[in-house]
DNA sequence: TTGTAGGCGTTATCAT
DNA sequence: ATGATAACGCCTACAA
């Protein structure tokens, strides 16, 4: 098994009779190098199987070229898709990721955000966990003037360009739809109201509410972990009301489809009796029967511009700072599980 | 913004009056250190900030530190779990990962074979594309000796070592459970048999019948991607049948869940007109009405094993030659799609 | 345009 | 047990 030795700078310098510097300078392609030598250089190279050694260049430029990424959890679809981007751009532009979950927990996250400043990553993407109430796990960062960006679940902070779309929007859509096909006594299903998409959701939610007369009740909060799990757990919490909801807005579709899946077997019809509304359009909602409306917006994208973002930051082609905040689209997907066959649309107000 | 400087073990040899030598020793715990100086030396070292310069390691242990992962495609549940599995147990070896998509095809497959080549990956994990016939894909990491496991959609090779399930028995497993339902028209849905999983899957079918004197028909044979769209195509396949079977066993579930809900928008009833197993136990499996009976097996079991494996190997601890073959646990889960209400369970033979 | 030389942070091989 | 020193492969002033 004999490692066979790998070609460096100075054994194509050595077979071009020039020096390393200027096979350096040749492989780079740098402005003071004649076209000629360029062209010999990179010819050997490649004839000779000459591969660049990332370490030997991140040592001298004192960059990792890699970039840390923490997400609350790699469950989710949209998650998935959002480090799919990350992988794409970073890929492309030669640098390396190392991905880690907060499993929803602060103290997790403060301990991924330590690891990965020990790693010594370029910069960082992230994403809040559920319970981080602050920016203080990534202070680390902030002091050392490595570039933190956060999409998705954010909190406003002068060291931090964020990504996301506009919740309050979102949810208002999502709610006035409710409203526009008759339905009036709409529950919100959503998490603990720390995160800006929760608390940001339930605010559009009410103002939808407000802006159709009406009247907002707090027993229609229910609050529950974003799992089909809870989502069932849900249901009982739904039927226990004794005003009984005509509909649900949910925060996410997994809860959504545990809510719906439970709520079916016990009988009860959607959207004739309950109608839904999830969050994030999940693979799922187009298996659920009815398949289930909800907010699209791409996972791909978020994590696309977050890693383009912060790589053109880092290459000196743009600066993070001039950009605060990217408020990304979303969209309204209707399907049948919001589709009211009994009372149609209704005007407003 | 001033990029404070970085402590070196040059800094910390200088406070503490040793050379750097010494300080290195320290570090990583050398046998021939005295316990004081290294306590001293590990005190300082956290006290004055100190980080470890993983390039400047890797630059003199002509290691990378990276492992390189080539998967058909990040839209499974499946393989996003062994990505899930693989980072894990990187991340805590000190690991980095450079994940690619081959989209399935065999010409992306080469390409990132290639560039994980050129990143120097110390090792590479891949599951193989679905056109993937041979491994020349590979031969790169083979001349240079570069270890490489193959998981899932494996081919056997001297220089290989892969993990995987006996996709044999499982098939026999989940046709055998069809067959006991009292289903004998069984089709079997899946894709073009290139790949073991595949090839494999369709003998455990076939031995499945033929030790159950049930004649197989090859025309009960469709050949599809295994997408939700594909499956939704194959229901109208399979209606066309003259002899309309009574069963599906597919060898995935996102295709056969297409299937069902293609079938069930026919007026079709599943079970009671045709059953359905399928393969990988997806989330989505819970939702489809019924819920699908499939074949489970964890991915994060195999995408710890894989890294485990690998890293175990460049580490020196145990070899990957010892170990040419690991075949983990799979287990049929029982669900709704394929209780045969009327037939009920029959004899064997 | 090209060459020289020093440095990036660490490890390993010698000595001591 | 510790110290000096030479790599490791590449980049970049600076000099020519």
């Amino acid at each position: 098994m004999p490692q066979s030795k790998e070609v460096t700078i100075y054994d194509i310098a050595r077979v071009l009779k020039v020096s390393p510097a200027t096979v350096s300078r040749g492989l780079q392609n740098h402005p003071h190098t004649s076209p000629k030598t360029k062209k010999k250089i990179l010819a050997t190279a490649r004839q000779m199987g000459y591969r660049h050694n990332q370490s030997a260049r991140n040592l001298t430029s004192k960059k990792s070229h890699t970039i840390g990424v923490i997400v609350p959890a790699l469950t989710s679809h949209f998650m998935f898709c959002v480090v799919d981007g990350i992988e794409k751009v970073a890929n492309k532009e030669g640098y390396n990721l190392i991905i880690s979950q907060s499993s929803e927990l602060s103290a997790r996250e403060a301990d991924s955000a330590k690891s990965l400043f020990n790693n010594r990553v370029d910069g960082l993407l992230a994403s809040l966990a559920l319970d981080s109430a602050d920016l203080s796990n990534f202070d680390i960062f902030f002091k050392k003037n490595i570039p933190v960006i956060l999409f998705d679940r954010v909190i406003e902070h002068s060291n931090c360009t964020n990504i996301l779309i506009n919740n309050h929007k979102a949810a208002y859509d999502a709610t006035t739809h409710l409203i526009m096909q008759g339905y009036e006594r709409i529950v919100h299903l959503s998490a603990p109201f720390r995160q800006n998409i929760y608390t940001e959701r339930l605010a559009g939610y009410q103002q939808a509410l407000a802006d159709h007369n009406i009247k907002f009740r707090k027993e229609y909060l229910i609050i529950e972990n974003m799992t089909m799990e809870a989502g069932a757990g849900a249901a009982n919490t739904l039927l226990k009301l004794k005003n009984r909801p005509d509909s649900v807005f949910a925060a996410d579709d997994s809860c959504a489809i545990g809510c719906m899946i439970a709520l079916k077997k016990k009988g009860i019809k959607i959207p004739e009796d309950i109608a839904f509304v999830g969050f994030n359009n999940d693979p799922s909602c187009k298996v659920v029967e009815p398949n289930l409306t909800t907010i699209h917006y791409s996972g791909h994208e978020v994590g696309e511009i977050a890693a383009r973002l912060l790589i053109n930051h880092l290459n000196g082609i743009a600066s993070i700072h001039e950009t605060k905040t990217v408020i990304l689209r979303h969209e309204l997907i209707v399907r049948e599980s919001s589709l009211n066959p009994n009372k149609g649309l209704k005007p407003i107000k």
